[in-house]
DNA sequence: GCCGTTTTCGGCCCGACTGTTTTCAGTCG
């Protein structure tokens, strides 16, 4: 769980690694756009993706331990030192200076790049979403030299996705924030207990503000420690009860102190979610009870009832304690009245990962580094599963794969962990890419040689429906394809996932032994919740995997499993908290 | 700007797709 070592270490550590990660990224989008050199934005790009995926913490090292990070040489490594000195670096700053932030915010609309960017803001002046979507409105786009109405209608298009996801930030940033919020407050003197609440606590894909509970007899510390933390940027609203903060990441933070004894009353109210609650009060009213944030409460007499923990509040309606994850109204009441509430899977049943990626391809750490980290997490089993040789830009060839695998052979359970007695098991993997028609990179001779396939859609995401659904299919019925990776392609707030018939693609899976990813990385998250809902009563298997492309990345996990959680699975439903030999057996899949 | 060597400069994942253009630039994975 999320308190398992290596988690917790890798997380403290992402924290400086992810601001040096962005800082170095955002100077190569501002080299991009100001037109300069392209190549050496690549390498800052590089850079910024190996420092986020560094295993150490980048603020600890000096010169020469940041210039043994890939791609960082001696500039960028004199880049970051002077960040962790001042706060800032000159060369960034000038770029800044040159470049309206908004003008790097329009890249981030889908089919606008940093030569667009450029172009309208130095034609037209623009330098803001809104001031490009009147532009367009008014036709005026379309007079620029490389742009024409198609374009125009493209990167509307483009400004609705980046919309609609409503000014959200994705899980892993809202986490980030929210534990440390919470580490902060905990060491107030007078505080009893502190916890985020709200969709966070739900595990909601992605997160729109987020709420922190807090109990304690004395609210003023907590409030003033609250709005004199780093990362607020304004303090909204100030009073005994309640405090609200604009933070440097555009998130609102709200926090709630509430007296000990109303803490379980407080933390069901402030996780909701709201139609849960409204189930939660309706039901206490036919109990001729009364429930808010402060406690369970006789209509009658007034008198206060229980509210010190969550469990006693759901006792006292009939139910049992029913995890966050799922209180959404989706069934969750009448089958906790039912005694009928799934038995969730937890991070705490996967035995393994199966869906990682090497150096080999496009991951950050060699084969050891990752397997070894897999074994400090306490798996049984971890395989790798490097990208297949129609990824073209991966260079994969069969002797690169042939070689990768005699060296999983070796390692072996050379690794010790306390997920399996005879140290952690290494299977040999591959994520091929289903082609338009359905087809992946290698014959069956080939693929028989794979302990599992991973197979995932890449390109091509706008063919007919029809074609779609025949595609993912079809790679169903290949008898080496184990599991549909990432199946809706899906990229939050930036990609829709494809127009497939899901209910197709969900029986063909349950038909032929195929399991469905559940990926966890926060900008994936897919399959998301409603679709394993729905995938689920189709008798399909799923994978929880991390999709790890660096050491970090495998702490994703939890994410994939509360995703799962929302979707209602239990670890029978989880092929990666199989044994090995059950799990061996489901990957044969009916092959001779 | 980094890397690797065939060491001190040349190459840097590469191909497809789209919309604009009339032979190519920009974006994406």
């Amino acid at each position: 769980m999320r308190w398992c070592e290596a988690v917790k270490y890798s997380e403290v550590v992402a924290r400086s690694n992810d601001e040096v990660a962005a800082l170095l990224q955002e100077y190569a989008d501002l080299i991009s756009i100001t037109g300069g050199d392209a190549f050496r934005a690549r390498v800052y790009e590089k850079a910024a993706r190996a420092v986020g995926g560094h295993h150490a913490d980048v603020s600890a090292l000096d010169l020469k331990g940041l210039q043994e990070i890939a791609n960082v040489g001696k500039s960028i490594a004199q880049k970051v030192l002077e960040y962790f000195d001042t706060g800032s670096v000159s060369a960034v700053e000038e770029l800044r200076a040159k470049i309206p932030a908004g003008v790097r915010r329009l890249t981030a609309i889908p089919t606008l790049g940093p030569k667009k960017a450029l172009t309208v803001y130095e034609e037209l002046g623009i330098s803001s979403v809104e001031e490009l979507a009147e532009a367009i409105q008014q036709e005026r786009l379309r007079d620029l030299k490389g742009f024409g109405p198609k374009t125009e209608e493209n990167i509307l298009h483009g400004i609705e996705l980046l919309q609609s996801s409503g000014g959200r930030v994705q899980l892993d940033v809202a986490m980030g924030l929210a534990e440390d919020v919470v580490g902060a407050l905990t060491e107030v003197p007078g505080c009893e207990r502190c916890a985020y609440a709200g969709s966070l606590r739900r595990v909601r894909e992605t997160i729109g503000d987020i709420d922190i509970l807090a109990a304690s007899t004395k609210p003023a510390p907590l409030m003033r420690a609250f709005t004199r933390l780093p990362y607020v940027t304004e303090v909204i609203g100030t009073g005994e009860k309640k405090t609200s903060v604009r933070t440097t990441k555009g998130l609102n933070v709200d926090l709630r102190v509430v007296p000990p004894d109303s803490w379980g009353a407080a933390l069901q109210y402030f996780t909701g979610s709201k139609a849960h609650n409204i189930r939660t009060r309706e039901r206490a009213v036919h109990h001729k009870l009364k429930l808010s944030e402060y406690g369970l409460f006789d209509v009658e007499t007034g008198e206060k009832i229980v509210s010190e923990t969550e469990e006693e509040v759901y006792a006292r309606l009939g139910l049992p304690w029913i995890p966050p994850t799922l209180r959404e109204d989706r069934g969750e009441i009448e089958a906790g009245l039912r005694d009928e509430l799934p038995d969730l899977v937890a991070e705490s049943d996967l035995r393994g990962d199966l869906h990682t990626h090497t150096d080999l391809t496009d991951g950050l750490a060699p084969l050891e580094e990752m397997a070894e980290a897999a074994a400090a997490r306490g798996y049984a089993y971890y395989a790798i599963t490097d990208h297949a040789p129609d990824m073209a830009m991966q260079r994969m060839t069969d002797e690169r794969m042939l070689a990768q695998r005699a060296r999983v052979r070796e390692l072996d359970g050379t690794y010790p962990t306390r997920g399996r007695r005879g140290g952690l098991r290494l299977l040999h993997g591959t994520e091929l890419n289903i082609g338009p028609d359905g087809e992946v990179d290698w014959p069956d001779d080939f693929l028989a040689g794979f302990d599992l396939c991973v197979a995932s859609v890449h390109s091509h995401f706008n063919q007919t429906r029809d074609a779609l659904t025949r595609r993912l299919v079809r790679a169903c019925e290949n008898p080496y394809v184990n599991i549909i990776g990432h199946p809706t392609t899906r990229i939050l707030g930036k990609r829709p996932g494809i127009d497939a018939d899901l209910d197709a693609v969900f029986a063909a899976c349950a038909r032929t032994g195929t399991a469905l990813e559940i990926n966890a990385h926060p900008d994936r998250l897919d399959l998301r919740d409603e679709d394993i809902l729905r995938a689920r009563r189709h008798g399909v298997r799923f994978a929880v995997n991390s999709d790890a492309h660096a050491v970090p990345h495998l702490g994703n996990m939890r994410y994939g499993i509360g995703t799962a959680q929302r979707g209602w699975l239990t670890p029978a439903d989880v092929i990666n908290t199989w044994p090995e030999r059950r799990l061996r057996t489901f990957l044969r899949k009916g092959r001779s």
